[in-house]
DNA sequence: TTTTGTATTATGTCACACATATAAAAGTAC
DNA sequence: GTACTTTTATATGTGTGACATAATACAAAA
């Protein structure tokens, strides 16, 4: 009879610069090193761990590339405050993300500008008003009249938002998926373009900017979910698998 | 006189193996690669470009630590779709995010849970309605009349809330959050644990389940930011830079 | 036809050499 | 002593060639 093979579990895989990367953290984490502290130099670890520079130098370019560590001739290595964002750009910039991962990063846009708004009024400033006002003001004047869907317009208002969230880490998630925003929008159906707001619903730029005037963040959130409408229509009416 | 050098810029100070990343990148535009498809070999790019092994694997060492590549021995490198949420895991991993990282990450998290309401109105389903009720059945009894901040329970239903708006990446992000809300947490003076909500302000686990059984979007919104106030109160006090 | 062995091959690891930038030390002028 | 320049030492960056290893294709055996 032939026996199953169904309970033995593979031994690990892992090659040794695996485990080399994983003994790094361990050594991390053991000397509690901090931002800005210095690490031994290549050779050394190589030695230390009793493998080849090659192994170690491949194990570190590891960290150097998610932004663990800094490396300068002579000067050896430091420890570095990672850039997260810059990460995700990175990735970001090959163009491989698949449909789902796209429509995923949209979404959290949406849910990113209506759930933002107690920030805004916490952390919005007479300047910031000014300066929002006069946004509104060109594009109403460039629109002349007209209400189209515009993604110049679009992003200049949103963007100066964000940057009044105050949230660097918020703001800069948003430049890095302005170009998701375009790949989406550039697929938008006609349709979707020339989108019917309920009777009734429809938000513009300004009644944004009045209520973050004199308005207060619960107002908000609905204008702002209103005024998203077309955008959450669109991806709410998705089937996901 | 000493002439300011404020206006010459720096000739490009990039290494080679920064250019080959360039360079790589371009290629693989140029050759409209998508995911799955194989790469040459990495004796043929140093050759085409006139560098060493050495080099071209550093290069190509990048891109597999930003999940752009894989690789395996004998069959060579293929592109994959790179996990954005990984790439922002191992930076955390390191510990070294510092203190104004953590709390923009921390605010991200507050902006989430009040934004996503829609998709939860969208997306729930039956079951996700019920698996919740037990949740907050079980928070219920281990609470025992007292409304105590557990993070445990927290993060039991507010997890359960991120799987329901099926969006993986959101979720993912929701779990890599986890550790930084865990710190924030830790952090939290006990003034904060014994938080008083203002007077009928108080919005329990069973009042967002009630609504997200009946209730619509927008009333489950302003529940949910209720039911944050004392996280929105401790991150809006906070005087940024 | 299915299994098992074998050859091939692209990546993984190694050792060693040399280039280059630069921090630190030594030297120089004032 | 101070300010500046030159030299030197050194850690990372790059190059070369070799061998190890695992995955694949294919042949041989059952």
């Amino acid at each position: 009879m032939k026996t199953k093979l169904s309970k033995i579990k593979p031994l690990e895989n892992l090659s040794l610069v695996d485990k080399v990367e994983l003994r790094l953290k361990e050594y991390f984490k053991e000397n509690n090193l901090k931002i800005g502290d210095s690490l031994p130099k290549e050779l050394e670890f190589a030695e230390a761990l009793g493998v080849s520079r090659t192994v170690i130098r491949e194990a570190l370019l590891r960290l150097r590339t998610i932004g663990v560590i800094q490396s300068k001739k002579r000067s050896g290595m430091i420890l570095t405050q990672p850039d997260i964002i810059q990460n995700f750009e990175k990735a970001i910039e090959y163009n491989l993300l698949g449909e789902e991962a796209l429509v995923d990063i949209f979404e959290l846009r949406l849910i990113l500008e209506v759930g933002m708004a107690d920030l805004l009024f916490a952390r919005k400033t007479e300047e910031d008003i000014n300066a929002l006002d006069k946004i509104v003001s060109k594009i109403e004047k460039e629109e002349n009249g007209n209400v189209v869907f515009s993604l110049k317009h679009e992003i200049t208002f949103h963007s100066k938002l964000y940057q009044m969230s105050n949230n660097l880490t918020l703001q800069r998630f948003q430049d890095l998926l302005l170009p998701v925003f375009n790949y989406v929008h550039d697929d938008m159906p006609e349709s979707a373009k020339n989108f019917q707001y309920s009777k009734g619903k429809f938000v513009s730029h300004r009644d944004l900017l009045n209520i973050l005037k004199d308005g207060n963040a619960e107002d908000f959130r609905e204008a702002m979910r209103n005024h998203l409408e077309p955008h959450f229509e669109r991806v709410l009416s998705l089937i996901k698998a």
